[in-house]
Formats: C-alpha cells, structure tokens, sequence
DNA sequence: GATTTTTCCGGGAACGATTGCGTAAATAAA
DNA sequence: TTTATTTACGCAATCGTTCCCGGAAAAATC
C-alpha cells in the first residue's frame, strides 16, 4: 500500500470545486470568498497537503536548488563553508546539493554537467586545483547561468567572487615566522594557476622582502594535487630537507598541506620547531591537539559561505541580467598557540 | 539573453515530426525507423539536449534523489561515509541531498520535514544524540517510504540497518587498555539511548568483566549532546578526574567525544598516557598527529555508506514492497600507535 | 488482386500546479 | 427597472516528458 501523497485534485474533488479555485484559495488569492478559503484551508490541512515541488519547478521553470562544487567535504575550510551556505540557502528555501572534485578536473567537468542536468538554479564552486581549462565554466556563465566562486577564484569570469586576503594572510603568517628569527622559509603550496596559489605566495614573497630576503626559487614547491596525495607533499618536503641549506621554517598555504607537511617532517623524524618550523593556513579545529602547537591562519570559513550564498541567490532571484559584481574580500585571522 | 534548455519539442518543430517520435527515437523505441532515429539522435546531440529530470520526476513520481542526515559532516566519521554514499548513489544515477541535525531532534524534525517536501526517494540516517521521540520516523515508515538506518540504529523500526560491531569494537579497545595495565577505566558516552551508546558500553563492561573487574556507575559518563558542546565533555572528565580514587584510564566511544577528552585533559593539565590514558572511536585523519599517541577503534566508514546505499536503493527500486530485512554489521578496526 | 500483417508515426491524455480569460450571479449605480 | 460593476468561480493552456491508442502506408501473405 504506497503512499500517495495529496494533490490539490484530491481536495477539489472533494468539495466540489474546480483545481483553479483550490489552488487560488491556498494562495489567499482576493478572488476566492473567504467561506471557500476556510473550507479548502482546512480540508488541505487534514489531508496534510504540500503542494508538490516538482510540479512547482516544472511550471516556474526553477528548482529552488543550488548547486556546490569543492575539493572535498572532508576538509575542515569546506565543511565549515558548507555549513555557512546551508545557513542561508535552507532559510530562503533553497535545497544545497554538494558534490566533490577530490581535486580532479574530470571529475568538476562531471559532476558540473550532472549539476546542470539536474537543473540547479545556481553554481558555487571552488575550483579543484587540477583545473586549468575553463571551457565548462566559461560555458554554463555565458548562458547567464547565476555562478558564484569562492576561494579559489576564476579571475577571467565576470561574476560575484568570495574569498579571504590571502595575500595579507600569507603575509602576516611570514612575518611571523620571520619575527620569530626564522631566515630560511620554504613554501609548500597548491597548483601554480589557482588563483590563492598566487596570491598567498606574493604575500610569503612580499613579507621575505619586506625582511630584505631574497625569495629563491628552490624553497618554493608547488604541489599540483593540493596535498591529495601525501607522496606529493612528503616529496616536496624531503627534496627541501636535503637542500645544502636547509630551510629553517616552511610555510604551508592549505589546510592538506599543513597537515600533510607535519605527516612528512614527522616520518622524516624532524622536530617542529626544533629542526623546523611549520606554519600555514588551516581550519582544522584539531590544531591545538597536534603534537608540535603550529601557528595557523584561520578562514572565516563559515562568514565566507554565507556571503557567497548570498550573493548566489541575489543573482538568481535577479530580475534583469546583472551587469555590476561584487568581489568580496574577508580577513582572516592568525592563531597563534599560547606558550 | 537567458538560456533555455532544448526540449524534445524543439527537436519535434525542426525536424517535422511529433514529440511522440522523437521521445520514442531517443529511447530507442523499435517502432520507430532507423532512419529516423539517426535524423533525431543528431539533432539532438546538436542541439545538446537533455531529457528535463524534473518533468521526468513529475511523470515518473519519483526524483532520482536521496537524502541523508547526519549529526554533522565536520566530522571525518560522517564525510567519510557520505563519501562513500555518494559513490554509489552517484553510479545509479542518483542525488545525494545531505543535511545536517547537530544532534538537535529539532533541527532534525524539520529537515526531515523538508527533505519529504522535496519529494526524495529514500532517506540514509543516522540520528540525532537528542532523538528519544520518534513520531516523525514512525510515519514515514508507515507510509512504506524507503528508509535505511546506519551507524546510529533505531531498533524498533523494521527496515535495513547497517553498522560496525560496536560492542566488539568497545571489547576490544578496553581489552587493549587493559592489557596495558589499566584497571581504573573510565567510559565517556554518549545519549544513553542511543544503540551506539549501548552496545559500546556493553562492550567496554564485558571487557572489565572478563578481568574480574566490576563496572562502576560513577565511572560512566553519559554526554547527552554527544560531545557537540565541549563543555559537556570537560564536566565529565573533570568529574573523574576529582574522583578520591581518580581513574587511571578513559574510553571514549565517539569521534567527537574522544578529541574531547582529549581537550579536556589538557586544559586540566592532565600527561596522557602518564596521569591519564586515553583510547577511543575515532576516524580522524590527524590522530597520528595527535600531541599523545593514542589507539583509537576506527570504523569503515566509507564502507558503511557503500552499504547503506545499495541497501536504500535496492528499497527504492523494488517492484513489490520489500517484507525481509537485512541487519548489517561490518568491523572496527583498532589502531595503535607505533610505538 | 484482395486481404492480412507489419512498420512507422501522430494525436492526445496524463503527471501537479498556476494563471489568463471568460462568465454567471450578485450587488451597486443609474 | 435597466445598466454597470463587482464577486466568485470554472475552463483550458502551460511546463517537458511518456505512453496508450489509433491509423495510414508499406510489405507480406493468400
């Protein structure tokens, strides 16, 4: 015996009324008595009738949905932005469907159609650090499809963008490493063409200057899959521990690549900060349980969520085509264990 | 410019045929002539049509969508799963439309609510910590709606459930404690009437048992919002720790919980293993980077949500209602620190 | 050549809801 | 009383798709 659920024919059937005048009376339309109102009201509400959101989406020709890609929901930064855009899609009445990129570029290029087959209203994306060609993306924006990126942004696409100063917030956490007598900082980071690559090694770049250090290439190592693969990091770690000089300090510009660098200096039975210092961006809430107490530059991740659904919904709920786009930039904050 | 999406209709006005045909073409139908089928298949594929799944839903009465709750997915136990949960469900064709209850049986209410307004297919839960009431699971199921239970079971409702062998799990990590000389061992729960909660304190008491060791009820502390408000925690470990005849050992038997003690501890200034041993379920990533080494029983967790899926699916996609249910139970694993 | 069968395709209803338009009855204005 | 207006409701189209029928033309059979 399967559940069906009611529909407004169920209850115009019922009193004897037309679908119209059921559907005009829940809709508290002027044009229906209010003797008819409260008979429908009431009979709708002992069937416990919803109306049905497909059939709403058909006609409206809208989903009431968005859609989010990120790297991966088991990170920390991501699950608590998720939580942000929950926040505020759930109260508009918006359903979020997340999905992964696990930091591939098929998989973003899949999981993006799939998104769009299922006709989401919407698209924030953060984008996997595999993805160079922008054709998918480039393709869904020109159709005016509402598209909202944050942290790792497309500079190339014209639309509302959401991130923190990464740039000051890899300055600040230089400048730490720095005020704390460190000369020899290395940099372990993401893909060379995210744009919070570039970023956040021009402000380590920038605070070695502002120390009148030059910068060398050799202590600057890029990882093309954002630490999803330690033997990536524990690499790029170990090429830096077996420099003639040695590094003194790294700094790490993700939340996987901290994490992964601690897992590599600790193989490699390196002392943090004895025999290296260690900094970096991370959300982890587990940072102050770690073995070494690291000094971190925190996101607001969650803030960061909410600003972008935000603007995502301001887009989509848009009557005429949006020519002006914002692009928001959140501080972020460097945590500092007690001694 | 907006963009509208080709419609079968489209394709029917272009080529002078009925959308009857070209439905019919572009699922093969052997009624219609080859010829035709080819002329269809191309322009569709030139047109990069796509079947609307929400007219497909409204027709076919079901939405290809799944949704899950859980606590929380800044919880690697929980992103795990819904790891693998997408991975089949994904496969099959199906959306995944995760929220969250943060162990409130409000928050849990509602999203239930909302997930059944947006007409999904089937439901993958684990409950809220606060769940004692469970007036809105009842319904549904009495509605025949697809339900599969995991982690966190709710025996009284007859459909598939699938979780580790938590008493086995809880065995044998107090056994371990145990084995290493602890007679003293604290338990810090969660909801008492949670089946997790039970089944792990069942393990843990067989444990001292089997060493002639009576349970002692001041020794077990329930945390009734499963460790989501810290404070919670740190009462409980506090508690023990004033004990006149302090414990010389804590297990703890969720993720939440057992980062908790360990947090707790600390603050209280309290050397694990040396003034305080700790051991308990976990799937963190970052244990072994954790400031005390500790063993902690870690759980299949992206296995479980394989499970659960296929379980769900196979609910959903059955001709005839489904009267056999299946209990599965996977294994934790204990994982101890090299020492 | 006449009949039957097959092949191939179109018409139209249905899924659940909204909405523009038409209209009968009731009321108000003339 | 007649005309104009309002009130309160129904009809039917629409969204995109599928699928049950029905039927013309072609092919096969007698």
């Amino acid at each position: 015996m399967k559940y069906r659920a009611a529909t407004i024919k169920d209850i115009a059937q019922a009193l004897g009324l037309s679908t119209s005048t059921v559907s005009r009376a829940l809709r508290d339309s002027h044009e229906i008595s209010a003797a008819t109102k409260q008979l429908v009201l009431e009979h709708a509400a002992s069937l416990n009738y919803h109306p049905n959101p497909i059939a709403l989406s058909l006609k409206e020709k809208k989903s009431r949905s968005i859609g989010v890609i990120v790297s991966e929901i088991a990170n920390s930064f991501f699950s608590q932005t998720i939580n942000g855009i929950e926040s505020v899609a759930n109260e508009k009445g918006y359903t979020v469907i997340i999905s992964q990129s696990h930091e591939s570029f098929e998989k973003e290029v899949r999981t993006l159609q799939y998104l769009a087959s299922r006709s989401i209203d919407g698209l924030l994306i953060s984008v996997s650090s595999a993805t160079k060609d922008l054709t998918h993306l480039k393709a869904l924006h020109q159709y005016g499809f509402p598209i909202v990126f944050f942290d790792r942004i497309i500079e190339d696409i014209a639309t509302h963008k959401v991130m923190v100063d990464n740039f000051q917030g890899a300055y600040n956490a230089t400048m730490h490493l720095l005020q704390q007598g460190y000369r020899r900082i290395a940099c372990i980071t993401n893909s060379a063409h995210l744009s919070i690559t570039r970023e956040r090694v021009a402000g380590y770049i920038a605070a070695l200057e502002k120390h009148g250090i030059h910068p060398q290439p050799a202590l600057i190592k890029y990882c093309f899959h954002g630490g999803m693969l330690l033997p990536e990091v524990t690499d790029a770690v170990n090429q830096l521990i077996k420099l003639k000089t040695k590094p003194d300090a790294i700094f790490a510009t993700s939340d996987k690549l901290t994490t992964g660098c601690m897992r590599a200096l600790k193989k490699a039975k390196v002392a943090i900060p004895g025999g290296m210092a260690l900094t970096g961006f991370s959300n982890s809430d587990l940072i102050e349980l770690l073995h070494a107490p690291i000094t971190v530059v925190r996101q607001p991740a969650f803030e960061m969520g909410q600003v972008a659904t935000e603007l995502l919904l301001q887009l989509i709920e848009s009557k005429r085509p949006v020519k002006e786009f914002e692009t928001r930039v959140l501080q972020s904050e460097l945590l500092i264990p007690p001694r």
